[in-house]
DNA sequence: GTGGCATACTATGCCACGCCAAGTATACGG
DNA sequence: CCGTATACTTGGCGTGGCATAGTATGCCAC
């Protein structure tokens, strides 16, 4: 079900960014999240996840802040796209084009241009 | 033009194998043909490249052998698929497909599986 | 009330691999 | 004969996924 690492490290951050362009999350709701809308193919445990939102955020691209839970009342860490994680993930939607066309082109999948959204 | 390295982590190996599975290469000639099949985007460095071959071999998926050129009579290092290779690379080509999958479920990519070939 | 389980975040360290840089060797054209 | 293209090899650095472990809190069954 899982895709193996290497290629976790190119779709995982763009997935992470992505999912957070929706709405603020915290990281074990990411987790799961991440899990439902794949199917298990983006799943990731804690160790992968948390660092990578450490990472992003220092390098600007989303930003975390404190702030109480609605149904437990507990402190969560939500996370938030910056401007600069908004260009990033419009920046990484590019790649994956050109990356799936060219995977395309050599005949390791087949897949076609959909339609824009 | 270029996609980012750890895209290039994930895409590269594949990529190889199935130019591979065509008809057997050598090194340079493979960054070649990589680099005009794929229109730059999955362009790679000698450096690159070369490692990878070796890595692919101890891994006992691709195997070398020094061949005389039929132009210049040199001595060529070429490399052709394994059995295991070809397993290998049709492993590769389903996770791709579940990738390319998850990564439009998303939303970040708007792929659609066009005709199998 | 307490022991177990789910929730939620942090920290440490290993390992694989892309790529920069540098080196070697041969053939060909001017 | 010297520069350039071809062709292969190697050393070392940096990044990042993931296993492992640790901390803390709330809920629920018994």
């Amino acid at each position: 079900m899982k895709i193996e690492t290497d290629l976790m490290r190119g779709a995982g951050p763009a997935a992470v960014l992505k999912l957070l362009e929706r709405r603020p999350m915290y990281g074990y709701e990411l987790v799961d999240a991440l899990d439902r809308a794949t199917q298990g193919v983006l799943a990731m445990g804690q160790s992968t996840l948390y660092p990578l939102l450490y990472n992003l955020e220092a390098k600007g691209l989303i930003e975390g802040y404190w702030r109480q839970a609605d149904d437990t009342g507990k402190e969560r860490k939500y996370y938030r796209l910056t401007p600069r994680g908004r260009k990033r993930l419009a920046a990484d939607a590019r790649q994956w084009r050109r990356l799936t066309a060219a995977m395309s082109a050599l005949g390791v999948v087949s897949f076609v241009p959909g339609v824009a959204r």
